[in-house]
DNA sequence: AAAACCAAGTTAATTAAATCACAAAATGAA
DNA sequence: TTCATTTTGTGATTTAATTAACTTGGTTTT
């Protein structure tokens, strides 16, 4: 019988991850739920709820003492399928496309991206060590396996993203400032500075 | 009596917001919750609630007609604070600070960008038309009535996050991998690709 | 070894969000 | 003008998520 993981807790869990890295690097070996609310602002009770998720085997948390920041660690890791090298894509390597790259070498891996591409032929090459190609070789270049793309392009994106579901990408991370649908099952999450802002605004605006 | 806006409702407001905006483009007039639902995912029945909080005054929405998608971007960018033209400082002028810089013109004004900081000193100067500064001069031209704040930023990121605050700042947009505790009243808009990433890869799966 | 304590885990209650189902309103055709 | 059609807007309902209350098991102290 599998626990089906609800959407809201599935949110939480980068959150943890990332609160528990910055523990582990601070040589912390325990925690307390009450702890972890502390810096994530995420209710305690909540908390111990969600991390149940993780606990298939015996004692994760233990009364009076908390959870292995370790266990967790592994745990989430495992459920967010950290460390599991799935090869990704990114399509437009512009300011932001680039700046994306750089950060490829991320301190704990999700996947790693194993190629670019962009519509601008001078770009094509290597770029911090990954293979750009031009969009035009998508289908002939693109990698077994891949499931998720990163788009960071401002030109032809229903084309792009008809192409790439035509590939068999299941998800996209999308930083465009432009709508675009996509078929039944495939997921989109968008990263977008403008609505992050605007949700913002929205907030602190609702307060007063 | 003020309706209060769920915070559901408030997470979806950018996304009306981003698809009517290309509709307008396309040079249409009205629109129906169903076509909504087309581009967006949301289910009509959602939409249509979602979109009572906008209208104060009467016919927001025609039965048999629609919406006119010019009323809903005046009133979605209202409530969003669009056109708010609030100054937004920007710290760190790495290669992501540069890329969200360089974002700055953006389509649809949610504020502006009015100074940056920096910790290197050779990058004070001027950049894509706006001011850099060095980190340690941050009180001394903290811009007036600044109330958000974006974070590209590796290091030093909790102390920095405490002058912020002290200085007024009421919204976080938070790039940095790193964890950093705010003030009670103090929101952090996290945007991340790798936590994008993780999300996915686990919605993915989970769907095996 | 017993007592006292603490914090995880869980059941139950509450609150929030999404969906359903239908009534009312505008439109367009006959 | 009237009638069928379409689509909004909203109570009512269901579902999902959060919070509260309590139980249980592990730890530490005396």
């Amino acid at each position: 019988m599998e626990k089906v993981i609800s959407k809201a807790t599935m949110s939480r869990f980068p959150t943890y991850l990332k609160a528990l890295r910055q523990m582990a690097l601070e040589g912390k070996q325990n925690v307390l739920s009450s702890e972890l609310y502390e810096v994530t602002g995420i209710q305690d009770t909540t908390i111990r709820r969600d991390l149940t998720y993780l606990s298939k085997d015996e004692n994760f948390g233990k009364p009076g003492k908390g959870y292995s920041v370790k266990h967790l660690i592994d745990g989430l890791s495992e459920v967010l399928g950290v460390g599991l090298e799935s090869p990704i894509i990114l399509i437009g390597v512009g300011n932001l496309g680039s700046a994306i790259l750089k950060y490829n070498r991320w301190q704990y891996t999700v996947g790693k991206i194993v190629g670019c591409y962009d519509m601008d032929r001078n770009k094509e090459g290597e770029l911090f060590g990954v293979k750009v190609h031009h969009i035009d070789d998508l289908e002939k270049t693109f990698p077994e396996d891949c499931e998720i793309a990163i788009l960071a392009i401002s030109q032809n994106i229903q084309e792009t993203v008809d192409r790439l579901m035509d590939l068999g990408v299941k998800g996209i991370v999308d930083f465009t400032h432009s709508h675009f649908t996509v078929r039944e099952g495939i997921e989109v999450k968008p990263v977008d500075v403008v609505a992050a802002i605007q949700e913002l605004a929205l907030k602190i605006h609702s307060k007063r």
